[in-house]
DNA sequence: GTCTATAACGAGATAGAC
DNA sequence: GTCTATCTCGTTATAGAC
């Protein structure tokens, strides 16, 4: 109890510095983001960011650690005992509700890919690729029961990241060409709606 | 003639800092390259860079520029004659083919989009937003006419937008689970065929 | 146009008092 | 644990010779 009353501060300030360091990596980078800016957001002198967290390295890392588990979440509920019409639906709902609710995460995400992922490179090899297998033997199985149409699997899966994910990563386009976000509930729906059409109906079996 | 001679040194390698630039600032991006790397890359002095360009900022912008017009020119393409499914498939593989042939031009694209690309956001504004109202009125026609299932051709125009840059941005990831990148030359068919096939049986009409 | 030298600054990281 | 002060280095940009 004592324990815990006196951890939760620190805990509160490494998690504010977290939530900080995310809301400016991923609109500047790693090297467009001074230590300072992330410490005077978190409310922290940048001396005690730095007692936190070692360097600012480091910081990133921890801020890409809790961030790839985001990510992960919905794939990992992608489910082999449903529907898979069912399945492909929910999982594209899913994964806009993360685009929508962690449009930083998805960004930095999007960021530390380009520039190849140095830092969580092995994890990434690792945690996805064993994922990523499995859930395309389950759609290649549905296919195999004439359930869905014979696409690649792997093609369908980077169709369906890279549209869930546009509309984070490019939100300031979105919004330029049509005046909305996923912030808007109206939008999102219309959103999920017309992604889920045109997947469900290109992967529907004849 | 002897105009033409002189300006041609100057032209390449005023071309050749702006390839380097935009290889490194694709990688790396503004604030992660330095002056000195992109001079070294283009084999010429930091001090005679800074003579071609004012600053930093001013070679980046001039990089940006040029990008935007190879974003562009597929959708420029993108035309209204054509049989709706061909137009659509035709597209689809003129944008593999940029993300295949300049990736780093799409990479630092979507670098610049994050960042809620303050530099272009103008540019953006008005040159995009006129050519994509002008095809999704195309697209409106189509569907109208009963030769395309009738789903928002924002939402349509994301999802190849999506999709085609992802090859691209992406390729670390891509490269990992597939072991194989655009370059390869079945890896490339075997896309193209698969993201038509979703795409064109999803906007084929009933 | 191209180079060397250097000014000027910002940022990461550390030392040490409290 | 938290602060102030400071060291140190990398980087942009300029000055000025050739």
């Amino acid at each position: 109890m004592t324990k815990k009353a006196a951890a939760a501060p620190v805990q509160n300030k490494r998690t504010a510095v977290l939530d900080a360091a995310l809301s400016l990596f991923s609109r500047f980078g790693l090297h467009g983001t001074s230590v300072d800016q992330v410490a005077a957001r978190a409310g922290v002198s940048k001396s005690n960011l730095l007692y936190y967290f070692a360097n600012k390295e480091e910081l990133y890392v921890c801020v890409l650690r809790d961030l790839l588990e985001v990510w992960l979440a919905p794939l990992r509920e992608f489910s082999a005992e449903q529907d898979p019409q069912q399945a492909i639906a929910d999982y594209i709902r899913r994964k806009l509700a993360v685009s929508r609710d962690s449009p930083e995460a998805s960004r930095l995400f999007c960021l530390e890919m380009i520039q190849g992922a140095p830092l969580i490179k092995d994890e990434l090899d690792r945690e996805l690729r064993g994922i990523v297998e499995h859930k395309s033997a389950v759609i290649r199985g549905w296919m195999d029961a004439g359930l869905l149409a014979r696409v690649d699997p792997e093609h369908l899966i980077f169709m369906i990241w890279a549209t869930t994910q546009h509309y984070a990563d490019f939100a300031v386009q979105v919004q330029a060409l049509t005046g909305r976000t996923l912030a808007n509930p109206e939008f999102f729906e219309q959103t999920v709606a017309s992604v889920q059409a045109v997947v469900l109906r290109g992967v529907r079996p004849r």
